[in-house]
DNA sequence: TTGCTTATTGGTCGCACACTCAATAGCATC
DNA sequence: GATGCTATTGAGTGTGCGACCAATAAGCAA
């Protein structure tokens, strides 16, 4: 009888159980949108009291905007590692491009959806999600920066060609929930095609066979956000029905 | 002391007070966000009771999703009508480019992100965005081929083209929530530079001065979509504090 | 004027949400 | 083994939402 729900508690340190939180709101924010990230539906997961989740973030705001930062930081530091040590530059740029094409990025292109939407009403999320654009901004740069040092590219303005690139990327993801099957060539290439005429490369060179060298080319998102957490401890991981988190937007400011 | 409130009945025909619940509806999506269009927020700015919303939209997603349209059919048809008898298509679509990248505009970035997100859970809002974004592509197509035909554009795939375009201000105006002041120059005129390739302009053409010719430049986006109403009934114009409808996308469909 | 159709109301139900706070019980320390 | 700190619970408050339905009254037709 005592089997179906837990009823010893577990006293974890606060560092453990932050991280635990954190970890479990950033998958689903990945999973299954911003919008699920509740104080319930996190304490659900860990099999705690909702109660614990204020407890830790006194505002869901807050924990919303924590989830977003921790996935988006783990998405972009698969999509575009900070160290390099596998490959070149063009290759980097060319396994980027490949990734962003791939079903798993799907997700990624839906959380920024999501995050771009939610901000219009959270404060605490827009500020995350113009830093996290900046993240994204200073990284691409900076493998544009090294290429250009190696030779690779020419451009004269990384910074620019780097924006460029992202919000092409950006407009190829706006269409993550809609059917993308009879897209033309030239538009499933667009982003190859911007980087290409932006950092002066032959066309055809970022996807060619074998442009990414020796790099893995698989990534499973929700792993990657879960090693961006310092330290995830045991999270019991649930088979999830998702809802309908569609409604809770426009609300929760309201009272405030 | 009876002028607080609305005391006595008015009753509408059908059709009249369907196409005035639209409109209000479609008003608040632009201007709120479509997580506002709620039954007691449309009958509150009709002075009517949620019921009666209810009685002509007996499912709320069904309200939402005809906001979204009858919003972005409005825009459309002004940022690029159907008919265009007073320039060339270089002319308007010079003008497109214009009002796109006015602040006006931001209003219809904003409901195309809600919308976008907001259909990953809502299947009839989901049918609605592809059908518009169809009707986008097929409209600027229809212009391209137009200034093909004309001589101005010289393209080998019309379609691809517009939806180069379309993607490349979709990811443009995927930042309307954000900070956009310092963007670099060739990002601004990122849509610019994509069509003069895509339709093999020699670059400059269509922000050059006068490449509006004659067209006006000013519109107003609530105003355009009441316009696409077929008769927008006496709606009473009341002065809105926008609150906060971030929270109310998920839940929706839990009961289902 | 009377009567009928139905547009409109008023009230209710259940649900999910964030937030608050006193009471409880792990667990480390002595 | 007793003690104290505090992580965690349990219970409750108030809000907004969609959905439902019987009662009401507006306005047209006879």
């Amino acid at each position: 009888m005592s089997s179906s729900v837990q009823r010893k508690r577990i006293r974890k340190s606060p560092e453990a159980r932050r991280a635990e939180i954190v970890a479990t709101a950033a998958r689903i924010a990945l999973t299954e949108g911003l919008e699920c990230v509740t104080l319930r539906r996190v304490a659900e997961e860990l099999s705690v009291r909702p109660g614990l989740i204020s407890h830790y973030f006194p505002s869901a705001e807050d924990l919303v905007a924590e989830a977003f930062s921790t996935a988006a930081l783990g998405e972009l530091d698969t999509l575009l590692p900070a160290e390099r040590p596998d490959g070149t530059p063009a290759q980097y740029l060319a396994r980027y491009f490949a990734l962003s094409s791939g079903e798993a990025y799907d997700d990624i292109s839906r959380l920024w959806i999501n995050a771009r939407h939610l901000s219009r009403y959270r404060p605490v999320l827009r500020e995350r999600v113009t830093r996290m654009e900046l993240a994204s901004d200073d990284r691409l740069e900076t493998l544009i920066l090294d290429g250009v040092a190696r030779g690779e590219f020419r451009t004269g303005d990384a910074r620019s060609a780097a924006i460029q690139i992202l919000v092409v990327l950006d407009g190829l993801g706006a269409h993550a929930n809609s059917d993308r099957t009879d897209r033309p060539p030239a538009v499933a290439r667009l982003a190859l095609s911007t980087a290409e005429r932006a950092l002066d490369l032959p066309p055809g060179t970022l996807d060619a066979p074998g442009a990414t060298g020796t790099l893995p080319l698989e990534y499973s998102p929700t792993e990657a956000a879960e090693a961006a957490v310092p330290r995830a401890a045991a999270a019991t991981t649930v088979a999830v029905t998702v809802a309908d988190p569609a409604d809770t937007a426009a609300e929760a400011d309201a009272d405030a």
